[in-house]
DNA sequence: TTGACGACCGACCGGTCGGTCGGCATTCTA
DNA sequence: TAGAATGCCGACCGACCGGTCGGTCGTCAA
């Protein structure tokens, strides 16, 4: 009947309303992003963009939510499967990181979305909701595993919501840093051997981290 | 003579200024905060803003500073210590920890202030270039630290420039990750309790994680 | 007593914000 | 071919934005 995200409706306009939304909401934040300038650069009026969505709010909720779900998708191999919690480990990381490199807004989205909590009306609770239930999902996964991992003695016997605090920010955050980072790499961020050398360094930081045992593995 | 910044001139209110435009940056972003806001929280006109900094950018550019600074105060110490490469690694992460815990809106407004780059007109840059200094200069001395302890053989051989970037990803965003960061402890985040068991945590995670040997130390 | 000065204010400016409204094509349906 | 959606648009609205202006008031030095 009505909006059916995926096939539906206007296949081109609204996916790329969306497109274009993302990558504002990423660079300049909820408030800094005006939809006069979203409209412009997909090509449209602006009253446009409100036959596809209701408000500004519920625009940014979708593109928040279509950001987690695409993150989720790559994480799900890693907490489906049924190894041990080292190697899913390495996996869960992993498939963070390419889904953050493959995708340059993902990572400033995902940490806005957190800080930016405080801009919105309790009357806007409702349009968020369902991207902090994918938060909420995604995060409870990866302590599943976290505690997984130390009940089978892999781990150390950490805390497991300051490890899942702490492997979030040691990969998000590298994606989000933009220019501070490329400062601190000398480099790009975003290049395909900066991508491969960070996927290398962070796993097996992370890795080094938890795992009880001396040897790190085998890799 | 004109303004200095320190005890001269009115040392009551462009204090309060700096404190309540803090709070509001950390909470809302640059584009978030009205100066009208700032003005009704401080209990001044909002034309008197404009008596103590020249327009929105300036006041920005000097609550990031501040913040800056203040953290780089506290790591001091770390870097001008001489002992070895894992004690003054273990007093970095230690200072940092506690100079985002005991000022909440210290990391928000931190990683915010990687993120809003693009919000700022070109004519903009000078004011900003001290905050993009001094976060050039704490970031170059921990990249200092982490060579000299891998050069000591004290450190895995790790890229270091990715290292400094998983070191703030992993102690900032913590502290910056507010409700999500919340509801994943289950339980507050600036609480005495919680600031004390997460600089517990972290320093032991980046810890064990850049060591070569086994031995994490006495803490 | 005077006069310069810093702190402060209300009123106001041009411009931009998110959002509304009525209407114009095109296309699908019957 | 009637008619109902659908996608889109320009014009418009009230609220709010950062910033300016002219002026008031208390303080303090001469």
């Amino acid at each position: 009947m009505h909006t059916d995200p995926g096939t539906s409706s206007s296949p081109s306009s609204r996916e790329k309303i969306l497109d274009v939304a993302e990558a504002l909401f990423a660079a300049q934040g909820f408030a800094g992003v005006s939809l006069a300038d979203v409209a412009a650069r997909v090509g449209l009026g602006k009253s446009s963009l409100f036959h596809h969505f209701p408000g500004k709010v519920s625009l940014y909720a979708e593109v928040s939510e279509r950001v987690i779900e695409r993150i989720i998708q790559r994480l799900q191999p890693a907490f489906e499967a049924s190894g041990p919690a080292t190697e899913r480990l390495d996996r869960m990381i992993e498939g963070l990181c390419d889904a953050l490199a493959e995708h340059a807004p993902a990572a400033r989205l995902l940490l806005r979305s957190l800080f930016e909590d405080h801009l919105f009306a309790p009357e806007d609770e409702p349009t968020l909701a369902p991207v902090e239930a994918l938060v909420a999902k995604v995060t409870g996964l990866a302590a599943e595993l976290l505690r997984d991992g130390i009940a089978r003695g892999e781990f150390r016997e950490v805390s497991v919501p300051d490890a899942v605090q702490t492997v979030i920010g040691a990969v998000v955050y590298h994606y989000a840093s933009g220019e501070v980072g490329e400062k601190i790499l000398g480099g790009p961020i975003f290049s395909a051997e900066s991508v491969a050398r960070r996927r290398r360094e962070v796993t097996t930081f992370i890795h080094t981290a938890l795992v009880a045992s001396p040897a790190p593995g085998k890799a």
